[in-house]
This record gives C-alpha cells, structure tokens and sequence, in this order.
DNA sequence: ACACTGCCCTGCGAGC
DNA sequence: TGCTCGCAGGGCAGTG
C-alpha cells in the first residue's frame, strides 16, 4: 500500500528521468477513467499531446508532475496503484489502464488492480486547494512535537483514526501509523486529546524515524507495491508489528503475542501488553506524574519498566 | 468541525 | 482440484 515513503521512492526515480520530457502520446484501455480531470471541457488524453514535464514533486501520498501547460498531472496510487518506466515498445503491464508515450521512447505507465488510483489532469487552483486540505508534511521540519499536540488536543477520536486523517498531517497510512504507534506503546484507541506533549513529541520523533528509514529502502513491498523500475522495496522485512499477528508472532520487547483489531475498520495490529489504553489525565494544575509510556527508540525495554500510575 | 459508515474494486488465500 | 467467501484499505460522500 504506497503510503509517504512509497510514493517518494516513485518521485525520486521519476525525478532522474522525466523533467524535460515531453508527452508525445497517451495510450487509454479498458478502463478509462484511470485518467480523469474535474477541468470543465478539459478532455485529459488530449490536453496531455505536447506538454512538457517540469518536476517530480510529492505532497502527503500524492505524487504531482507539473506541466509547462500550466497544468499539473496528480497521481494518487491509493492500494494498488503503481507507476512504471519501461520502453514504449514494452507490452502492456499487468492491469496497465494507462501509458504516457514520451518523447524519449519511453512509456510512463499506470497501473491498478483495484482501478482505486487515479490519474488527473488539474489546474493551479485544484492543486492548490489540495496542498490546503492537506496536514503538514511529517518530515517537514517546520511541524513540531508542540504543533501536534496542540493538533491532537482538540480531537477527541482515536488517534489511530485521527494520524489516519490527511487533513492532520499527510502521508501517513495503515502500516506506518500501526508501526509508529507500537514502537511509542500507543494504544491505537487511545483518545488523540489524552496524549501528553511528552506523547506527542515522542509520536512525532517516530513516526519521522521509521519514513525515513522506509525511504532509505525503498518503501515497504506487502503485495504489490514496486518502484518505477519494478523492483520491490526492501522495507517489509524490519515491520515490527504491522501484519505480524497473523502466524503467531511475538513482541520482540515481552513476548507476547501480537493481536489483531479492527480500528476505523482498518486491520490494526499491538502488542497487548505493550500498548494499553491509559485514563484520561487530570485537568488542571495537579502534580500527578503524566503517565510514562517509555518506548520510542529504546529498544528490549521490558514494558514492567512502565512507571505505574 | 468532527466522527462514523458505506462504497468503490478484485486478486488472493483460507476453508470446505 | 475447484468452488465460495471474506479480506485488504485510501479517500470521499453522506449522515448525524
């Protein structure tokens, strides 16, 4: 599932290649409306003959080519979505709904099993109102730990959902979120407004450590995501929690086994022990101690090292 | 403004 | 071997 570190890995190989390039050609199948645009009278394949590909550029999970047209191609891979560099006289991929010819020979194409992903043809306007429903970019070093607790605090859903919500903060999906959330021994259905600055800063400080460390290779490859070149990401192999509670797998830190849930009807996946929901903290001047949740990037800390409350 | 649900879509694996 | 069925989930529309 291309979440932020997969549609990067995608930017960075199209960065290298396409800027200067420019569209010769558009090849539609089966299922055209992989290539859309909300442009009144603006017919997509058309409007794409002749223009030139400025950039590579990616905002949360959207992966935008801005056109010396004026226009911009948004690209949005959702589950199974994949975009592929190969010859223009390369056979038609797997579930390939849409081929961009290039002047160089090559083929941009796109791809979907589940036809989720789009492909759009939009203006300055479209694009940015897009960067404005859109939450701050996790890396970006302008958001802060502060920053997001204040976020947070005025949500009162799980913040499991609430990382989920792009309008929060972009980029995040199911695996990172779930990864992010067991190395900081969050419990998923934790209230967002519950966590402690203390909480937030530590979220944030993971969830940055594990895209950066998606990114440094290649993104996470669970069915079918691939780089534009085909090749898997080797990500997958250091998940610590997502999928693992299939097969019996255990806790790396207790050794308890993993556990399955269901939040916001995403398959979620904690360490029962590790991750506990916590009472709501006391409002007002109190001194009680906020409750330590310890974990971060310590690593084999056992969870008794919890300071009870 | 926010939370929640259902919808889209189809290959794949589990179970019989 | 071959069938059925449920699962995977990002974004959005609709509802409360």
């Amino acid at each position: 599932m291309p979440e932020l570190p997969e549609v990067e890995t995608v930017r960075r190989s199209l960065a290298e290649v396409i800027p200067g390039q420019t569209i010769a050609g558009v090849t539609q199948r089966a299922f055209t409306g992989a290539l859309d645009s909300p442009l009144p009278g603006v017919e997509p394949a058309t409007s794409l003959i002749g223009a030139g590909i400025l950039r590579a550029e990616r905002r949360g999970k959207y992966l935008i080519l801005p056109l010396s047209t004026g226009l911009s191609l948004v690209v949005h891979l959702r589950m199974t979505g994949r975009l592929l560099l190969v010859s223009g006289e390369s056979a038609p991929v797997r579930f390939e709904h849409l081929a961009i010819h290039l002047n160089s020979g090559r083929d941009l194409r796109f791809a979907d099993q589940r036809k989720f992903g789009r492909v759009s043809l939009v203006d300055e306007g479209y694009l940015a109102d897009l960067g404005h429903r859109l939450g701050p970019e996790p890396l970006d070093a302008r958001l802060t730990g502060k920053m997001l607790h204040h976020r947070l605090q005025r949500r009162p859903g799980k913040i499991k959902n609430v990382l989920l919500d792009q309008h929060l903060i972009a980029g995040l999906g199911n695996i990172y979120v779930d990864e992010a959330l067991y190395r900081t021994r969050i419990h998923p259905e934790q209230p967002a407004l519950t966590l402690t600055y203390e909480d937030a800063a530590r979220l944030l400080r993971a969830v940055r450590l594990i895209l950066r460390l998606a990114i440094s290779r290649q993104g996470t490859t669970f069915s079918s995501f691939e780089n534009p070149y085909g090749e898997a990401g080797s990500n997958a192999a250091f998940l610590r929690a997502y999928g693992r509670a299939k097969g019996g797998n255990h806790c790396p830190r207790c050794g308890t086994p993993f556990k399955r849930l269901v939040v916001g009807g995403r398959g979620t996946t904690i360490c029962p022990r590790c991750q506990v929901i916590l009472d709501m903290p006391i409002p007002g001047p109190t001194i009680s101690p906020s409750p330590d949740r310890h974990g971060e990037v310590v690593e084999g800390t056992p969870p008794d090292s919890r300071t009870d409350r």
